[in-house]
DNA sequence: GTCTATACCAAGATAGAC
DNA sequence: GTCTATCTTGGTATAGAC
């Protein structure tokens, strides 16, 4: 550990994140050993990485698990920070917003998990472990609502991926303040404070 | 056309259908002409299927261009038989259930869009127009409604994949009944006749 | 219009020098 | 721990016989 000073031992690290992006965004297949060299300032081509790495394989499983392990600790520091909020309309805003800002973070994964699930079939538990979403046997009323909240908000992400803009010009703002008016017209268990 | 009888010309259709079924699920980079030739019948390995088409990529093109035509007939004739329905909530059921009808028609292509997008510019905007969703500059709220309900759709269908069952166990059934209680009670506009 | 054979190349992976 | 060189495989695509 002391021995390795001036040349970060951040090259594996590197890798890792370059490799994550490119298994994203080309998926593994499309994933070439090359492009990652080339992208971490590796000479391209040669094998370098393979220092690093045993396999292709490999390195997807490890790029994954990292980014997970980094997504979900960043999830559950802005949470902890939710709590802080009293009134309740604004905390129901920032919750949704929280939650849209939790899918894109795992955008990259989420990608993954719908191309490659199979590959890494673990990658499907620890993401919907880690949004916390509730899963009963006979869900309520209730989880059909929050279902529904996060489909929304899941659908939404998506499809304006697909469109290359905000989902047919629904801007951020508006989708989630019109879902909190559907979800809350339906639960008046919290009526909100101002208003 | 008169001279094929028994040996049916399909041989091009079956190749479009296989073809489409294959890219949807390992992406472009993930399909081999192999296994296209395989599943067709065709022998494996050997380029026969470069009798029917150029290349690849042109194989995608027409893969693509097909299932668009195909699944957008299908949807003009079942939006037709919706017309018929006269009780409101009966209707909106319908509604929605065509709506999610409709994305589980286009999955192989949203997949594809997906993942493939880039590579068949054309896609976006045959999908878009095909499901001919409302896209305003400036969205209403009811765009807004609107655009919260094909998104949750679409979300639950998406997330029920990627869960390989239904989405946080809440059934399509339930889903869709709760949705349009959430719907409908922001928009009471046309109440439901019996309840 | 389907097969055999094959050219060609990109990419995963390894050995070994420095 | 990075590079040079190289092996090997698998996949796109073509030529030509039947």
């Amino acid at each position: 550990m002391a021995t390795n000073q001036t040349t970060q031992p951040k090259t594996r690290e590197r890798i890792l994140e370059a490799a994550l992006d490119v298994f994203a965004d080309e998926g593994f297949n499309g994933t070439t050993i090359t492009e990652i060299e080339r992208r971490v300032g590796l000479a391209a081509g040669t094998g370098s990485l393979y220092r690093h790495f045993p396999s292709k394989e490999a390195l997807l499983r490890a790029a994954v698990e990292r980014e997970v392990k980094l997504r979900r600790a960043e999830m559950e520091q802005a949470r902890a920070e939710l709590q802080a909020i009293s009134d309740p309309l604004e905390r129901r805003t920032q919750e949704f917003k929280q939650m849209l800002r939790d899918i894109r973070r795992f955008d990259r994964l989420y990608r993954l998990m719908l191309n490659e699930g199979d590959r890494v079939p673990e990658l499907r538990e620890a993401i919907w472990s880690a949004l916390q979403t509730p899963v009963r046997e006979q869900p309520t009323e209730q989880d059909a609502i929050t279902a529904i909240a996060m489909a929304a908000l899941g659908g939404y992400h998506l499809f304006s991926i697909m469109q290359g803009r905000p989902f047919n010009n629904v801007s951020q703002d508006q989708f989630i303040r019109t879902l909190i008016a559907l979800v809350d017209s339906a639960r008046p268990t919290e009526p909100t404070s101002s208003q």
